[in-house]
DNA sequence: TTAGTATATCGTAATGATTACGATTTGTAA
DNA sequence: TTACAAATCGTAATCATTACGATATACTAA
């Protein structure tokens, strides 16, 4: 998903485009590309540039972005991390535990699974591997 | 793991046993048997028995049973959910939305995703598939 | 270009899960 | 039975997240 798509889709749906949505996309886009981020760690970067933002202006639009598709989110350490969705066919990802950078797994375990559950309904699933990303290794 | 495994490993440790410790064990091997119950879930339990039952004493135990493999937790929703662990080889589970049931998977992704990591340090993994078991399928 | 209006934001309070801690009670070893 | 470390209680604090009234702003249509 890219900052253009992202603000035609946000038009289409008839949302208003402000310099804090824009902000916001450029972030996921630009400073945290590949990465999972937290509320906290958008907060921060906001707050840079607009001082006073009001943390219901970055969880709103946290949600109505991911409502709409354009950041995909996980639940690490109790915490929600969201990225810029990554498109493509269905995969799972690595997670640096240090820098939050992912590695695309183009490896789905619902191919395998799948079949050893007959009678039960199935509408989700998790796969994420956990770990240093080289750049950590080296620097820590 | 059984109550008698856990209550040995407390001993063995040098914990006490107090009657609230053995009340959490009761609770996770028969009302809660392969399910992920909420600290809120085991605390409503233990009010019945001992009224005015500290939340410290549930979160603390709870911690105290995770660190010595007595517990297992899973993150679901942002709250945390325990189970007994299941021992033998290592496996993942389907887990049901609505009552917590959990069904072994006998199958780990890691076998087929290791080697797509070699510049990586893997630390953890996590898999699991969420759905509705066949009893709230029927009463749901 | 401007006025009108729905939407977005701010400032701040509330919520829910979890953690923390001093005072009191209790399990266990001697 | 006693001594004391550990466990529990009662309650306050913390942290992420949600909520909401008042104000400001983007967009539409004239």
């Amino acid at each position: 998903m890219t900052i253009k798509d992202a603000m035609n889709l946000l038009r289409k749906k008839g949302y208003k485009m402000t310099d804090r949505r824009e902000e916001i996309l450029k972030f996921f886009s630009d400073e945290a590309e590949n990465k999972y981020k937290t509320a906290k760690d958008l907060y921060d970067h906001m707050e840079k540039r607009y001082p006073g933002i009001s943390y219901d202006t970055v969880y709103r639009n946290l949600h109505l972005y991911h409502e709409l598709g354009i950041l995909e989110s996980t639940e690490l350490d109790g915490e929600k991390h969201f990225r810029m969705t990554c498109g493509g066919s269905h995969h799972h990802h690595f997670i640096c535990k240090i820098c939050g950078t992912t590695k695309k797994l183009n490896f789905c375990p619902m191919d395998y699974v799948s079949k050893l559950l007959g009678q039960y309904i199935i509408d989700d699933h998790k796969f994420e591997v956990y770990g240093l990303c080289p750049k950590c290794i080296t620097t820590n």
